[in-house]
DNA sequence: CCCAAGTCCTGGTTGC
DNA sequence: TGCAACCAGGACTTGG
């Protein structure tokens, strides 16, 4: 699942190898995954631009081109970017494609989604609207436990269910947040108002500390996700509490359980989480 | 059949 | 009583 670090690390990689490429023609664009604008709208906007920078914030990608659009990507839940020079690999599972062409020579910018929930907007001037709206970036943003105190005073939703809502914090999903709740040793159903000062001190740098683990680790290789280039990164194996249920706590060695919060399986340690 | 899960949407509930 | 904020759950999607 791309969340903040896997993100980070295809934003990391598209920096090396786009920039400076023009986009010459949209061949393949789905349209339910595109946000606003349909095809031809698209391919009219788009072509004759070229990449500068990728940026990021949070789950979304951001990329910035020369005519002052922006092009902002979602990956969803299984969504890959591949960045092909010379002929490229098709595969059915291929939703947006765009022609690049650079000092003569030619490549793409393939986005590949097994499952149909990434999305692309286009945008004039600024990234997407709904970006605005997103809460500070949880590995660069500027937020503390006092944020999240005064973020989630009064609320009545579980702890877990408000680290996935990205209004509040943006990049952490369901992996990140078992691992930061399991780190901060705090139970995930627990009412995010009931949760004191020392607990959110706990959590935020929990959120932190295993955002950037993720980021290290070059993402988790968990359900497709793989990098630019194809390779996988490695924080599957370093994972303490995601779909760990039924084994033993790394911590105090009793056994992890499964439970339902927001919709999403969730992995805890009775032990140790309080 | 259930499970995986990010975002959006809906309808019901809560509390001021 | 009215209203906004809040909250839970469903829809979407495909493969294991």
């Amino acid at each position: 699942m791309p969340e903040l670090p896997e993100v980070e690390t295809v934003r990391r990689q598209l920096e090396e190898v786009i920039p400076g490429w023009t986009i010459t023609s949209v061949p393949l664009a789905e349209p339910s995954m595109l946000r606003g604008l349909g095809v031809r709208d698209f391919e009219r906007r788009l072509s004759g631009n070229s990449f500068s920078l990728p940026r990021r914030h949070g789950k979304f990608l951001l990329l910035p081109l020369s005519g002052g659009f922006w092009l902002t990507v979602h990956l969803g839940m299984t969504g890959r970017i591949l960045v092909p020079t010379g002929p490229r690999s098709r595969d059915p599972h291929d939703r947006f494609v765009l022609a690049l062409t650079r000092d003569g020579c030619r490549a793409w910018f393939v986005f590949r989604d097994v499952r149909k929930f990434g999305r692309v907007e286009l945008s004039a001037g600024t990234p997407a609207p709904r970006v605005a709206g997103l809460g500070p970036d949880g590995w660069t943003g500027v937020w503390d436990s006092g944020y999240l105190a005064r973020r989630l005073a009064g609320r009545r939703a579980a702890v877990k269910a408000l680290l996935l809502d990205q209004h509040i914090l943006a990049g952490v999903g369901n992996i990140y947040a078992d691992e930061a709740l399991f780190e901060a040793q705090i139970l995930p159903f627990r009412p995010a108002g009931s949760l004191g000062p020392e607990e959110l001190e706990r959590l935020a740098a929990a959120v932190r500390a295993t955002l950037e683990r993720g980021v290290r680790a070059l993402g988790c290789s968990i359900s497709d996700f793989a990098h630019v280039d194809g390779r996988l990164g490695s924080m599957q194996q370093e994972l303490r509490a995601y779909q760990r249920q039924g084994q033993r706590c790394e911590r105090c060695g009793g056994t992890l359980e499964r439970t339902i919060i927001a919709g999403r399986g969730t992995a805890y340690c009775p032990g140790c989480q309080v």
